[in-house]
DNA sequence: ATAATAGTGTCTTTCAGACAGTATAGT
DNA sequence: ACTATACTGTCTGAAAGACACTATTAT
């Protein structure tokens, strides 16, 4: 019986792999340039301000050179060719906020021709949790201007239109980031286009307001994505101390929903989720508190 | 005042954002090519076969060169730098299928640096589903040898090792693929470490036969996302008629999840996405049936 | 005393999933 | 008569969300 090992095969020309591979010219075709962008997102109190309410806040680098330069964008950079694009994703990450062992997900791929000035960009967005009270205040040990900043998303404009067959439905937001020193904002359209059984979902950046290249968009996608996170896993976990009591945890969930949950309510939904220990939270000056723990079944 | 116009400011070495581009030079750094891979599903009856159930199927092409020569890929190519990620697919999905107007979604991009001989390639997966009987029997009118083949996953190992904070769980799959002629088949490792509250996934390839490249991994990965999104959104409809009955919609659905569903719960699971109408569906030797529409709500 | 917050019990509604039963057609 | 399938109604348990009430503590 022979084998046929697929080294001996050869193709329309005569060719084996091995010669193949050795007259392989990659740069016969020109090629994009890859970068990763981090989503990286915490929950923690403003610094100063009278409201000890915790929100969610988003890191940003300032840019130090063209383009969009003095503008604000998501932390990344370009792909090395020895690495794969997680590596690239947790290298970027480690240089950022020096914490280790973190939740990290691949969010999206963004490949539009434009979007970036100096070549073609493809540019593939990680998501990413990290525990604020494990993270320095300042994140940034490079010469980045890397900064918290806290996020903000208003629906101000909404919109149906059916015309035939199809039906069109058009949302407005404006994204604001800010922190004691910087206020950058952009107004992002979400378009959801259905024809039939299909819908197609389009993100479009109206206006921008110091968020470099396309990263308004970016933002939004992740945030949104986060959303449906926080309420269809346990992800919020990450963003709690081994110990913690459930109005911490409700801060949590308030934090990056952005609206007022009810107690009641919120200890149903997290039930199967937490377990009850015996130990109690002595805050200064408040009634003391029972402490849970995070229940992985 | 004085109106800062971002083309005016100049970076560290002085140079405005316009000479800063003119002096770019894309190829200072190596940059690897990027690729869309499709994975095209659809449901319908096996060609030659005893029984006329419906059978989840996917649209594979033979490899006629190197690398992977005559093994089975999925359908995809380079992207042009003129177009973007989504426009590149829909390209590959119209040279393959010839169908218009169709779901189409972003997956997962795949990035490890080994996964092609030839050079590093990044490869943006997409999802899409297509209704059979808008398609020819062929789908190839290129020199592709392009087929619908029968998708089915087994699990056939489960592990879970706790040790210590970790928690590790392997499910090991057999993936096939065939048609009347061809059989291919792939081992997959699913891997869950769960350590605290972060959980990673990994997919690896046990062992492949006659599958391309890593394409088994982004199959079992998109089967697995194609059946979330069956279960929780109203995806499955793109696959029936606009006249349809109920059967005919749990045809589809027992064939993507590949498992039976009972008459009653289906109706009720799907009662609030359908609407009654007045016709009946008239199979010759069978009881006549109600026909149902789409509810888009 | 009053206000704020922690913690409890109970009430809906909704929905997935399972069981029983009727009606209609073909063998 | 028997079987297969279409179709209907009812029951369960689980989960989401809302209301009322008690206990504790600070002011």
């Amino acid at each position: 019986m022979i084998i046929l090992d697929s080294s001996r095969k050869v193709n329309k020309q005569g060719l084996t792999e091995e010669e193949f591979l050795r007259a392989y010219d990659p740069n016969k075709f020109e090629r994009p340039s890859v970068t990763v962008d981090m989503l990286v997102f915490t929950v923690a109190e403003e610094k100063k301000s009278a409201d000890r309410k915790k929100k969610l806040k988003l890191l940003m680098v300032k840019r130090g050179d063209h383009p969009c330069i003095g503008q604000w964008a998501l932390p990344g950079g370009f792909i090395n060719m020895d690495e794969n694009l997680d590596e690239a994703a947790m290298r970027e990450l480690k240089e950022e906020t020096n914490v280790d062992n973190i939740y990290m997900e691949q969010l999206y791929t963004w490949g539009d021709v434009g979007r970036d000035p100096r070549t073609r960009i493809i540019s593939t967005s990680y998501i990413s949790l990290v525990n604020s009270r494990l993270l320095d205040v300042k994140a940034n040990d490079d010469a980045d201007d890397a900064r918290w900043m806290t996020v903000s998303c208003e629906l101000f404009q909404e919109q149906r239109t059916v015309t035939g067959k199809t039906c069109t439905h058009e949302q407005l937001y404006r994204l604001a980031l800010s922190n004691e020193e910087v206020n950058v904002s952009a107004v992002v359209k979400k378009s959801r286009i259905i024809e039939g059984r299909i819908t197609k979902v389009k993100w479009d950046i109206l206006e921008t307001n110091d968020i470099a290249f396309d990263h308004a968009k970016i933002i939004m996608y992740g945030l949104e994505n986060l959303r449906n996170k926080v309420e269809n896993t346990d992800i919020a976990f990450i963003l709690v101390p081994d110990l913690f009591t459930l109005s911490e945890l409700k801060e949590v969930y308030e934090a990056i929903l952005d609206r007022k949950i009810s107690d009641e309510n919120f200890r149903d939904k997290i039930s199967g989720m937490v377990v009850e220990t015996d130990k109690y939270a002595e805050t200064p000056g408040e009634e003391k508190e029972k402490l849970f723990t995070y229940n992985p079944k």
